[in-house]
DNA sequence: TTCGTAATATAGCCAAGGCTTCATATTCTA
DNA sequence: TAGAATATGAAGCCTTGGCTATATTACGAA
C-alpha cells in the first residue's frame, strides 16, 4: 500500500465543516459577481446594459436575470431605471472591477501552467470564485517572478 | 489609458453563455462530489459512514445531510440501511476516487505556485469542481516536470 | 400621431439546499 | 432487559436560481 493509498490527511471535524462552509459563503457570492462584472462590461463595450443582453449573455431567460437584478439592487450594488437599463452603484462597481482582475488574474495563471487558452476561460469562469485574496495575491507574484 | 482598462476579449455572447451554462452545470455536481468524497474518507477512516458524522464533518445539519444521500441514492451512487450507514455502490465510489485525486492535485497545484498550505486547502474545497479532466491533466504534467 | 413590435415586468411553477421542530427507532449501559 | 441517550426519519418552512406564460410599457416606422 503506497501513500496515496491512504485516508486524506488528519483534520478536525470542525476545521473540515468550516472550510465547506466557507465554500459555500463564495458560492453564494458567484452569481453577485458574475452578474456585476457582466454589467460593468456592457457598460463599456456599449454604454448600457439593458436585461436583454445580460440575459443572452448570461445564457439564461430574461426573467431569470431581472430577479438576478432585482437581488443586485437589494445588496446595493446596482440601480436601474425601466426600459432604461442597469446601472452599477460605486460599491458595485468596486466589486465588478475587482472581480475582473481575479478573472484575468485566474485566466492568466491557469494559461501560465499550461492549460490551454480556450480550456483556462472556461474553467476560469467558475474557479475565479473561489480564489481568495490570499491565493490572488500567490497568483500575482507567480506571474510576476515567472 | 493602457491595454488593462480596454473592455474584456471580444467574445460572442452565444459563447460566453455556454460558459456560465457550463460552470452551473459544474456547480451542480459539486455537492454530490463533496459527499461522495467525504463518505469514503469516512469509511477508510472509521469503517462506516454515519449521517452524523457526515452532517458533522460537512458543516449542515443532520436532515440536510440526509437529503443529500437521499439524491446521492436517486443518482446510483450510495445505498443506506437505516442506522447502518451509507455505502457507495461503484459508481459512487469511482466518483469519489476520482473527486479525490483531483482534490490532492488542486491542492498540490496551488502549493507548488507558492499558495499557503492552509489558504491552499481551504480554496481548493471549491475550486476542485471548476477542474475540468484537461485542466487537471496540465496540472498533473507542471507538477511532473517542475 | 398612431400602432405594431420589441423590451420589460409580473406571476407562478419547480428543484436544490439550507434550516428547525418533532416523532420514532436503535443502541448501550446500568 | 429496561430505560435513557443517541441516531435517524419526517414534516414543513425559507431562499436562490432556474423556467414558461402572460401582461404591460416604450419606441420607431409609417
Ligand atoms: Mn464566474
Ligand atoms: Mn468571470
Ligand atoms: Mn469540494
Ligand atoms: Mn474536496
Amino acid at each position: 500500500m503506497t501513500e496515496h493509498d491512504t485516508p486524506p490527511a488528519e483534520i478536525s471535524p470542525t476545521e473540515q465543516a468550516g472550510r465547506f462552509a466557507r465554500a459555500r459563503e463564495k458560492q453564494s457570492m458567484a452569481i453577485l459577481e458574475d452578474y456585476v462584472e457582466m454589467i460593468g462590461d456592457l457598460i463599456a463595450m456599449h454604454g448600457e446594459a439593458r436585461v436583454a443582453d445580460i440575459a443572452e449573455r448570461m445564457g439564461v431567460a430574461h426573467p431569470t436575470a431581472t430577479k438576478a437584478v432585482a437581488r443586485l439592487k437589494r445588496e446595493g450594488l446596482a440601480t436601474s431605471r425601466p426600459y432604461r437599463g442597469v446601472f452599477l452603484t460605486d460599491k458595485g462597481e468596486a466589486l465588478a472591477n475587482w472581480v475582473r482582475v481575479r478573472h484575468r488574474t485566474v485566466v492568466d495563471l491557469l494559461i501560465a501552467v499550461g492549460v490551454p487558452q480556450e480550456t483556462a476561460e472556461a474553467d476560469a469562469e467558475g474557479i475565479e470564485h473561489h480564489v481568495s485574496r490570499r491565493t490572488l495575491k500567490a497568483f500575482e507574484a507567480y506571474l510576476t517572478d515567472k
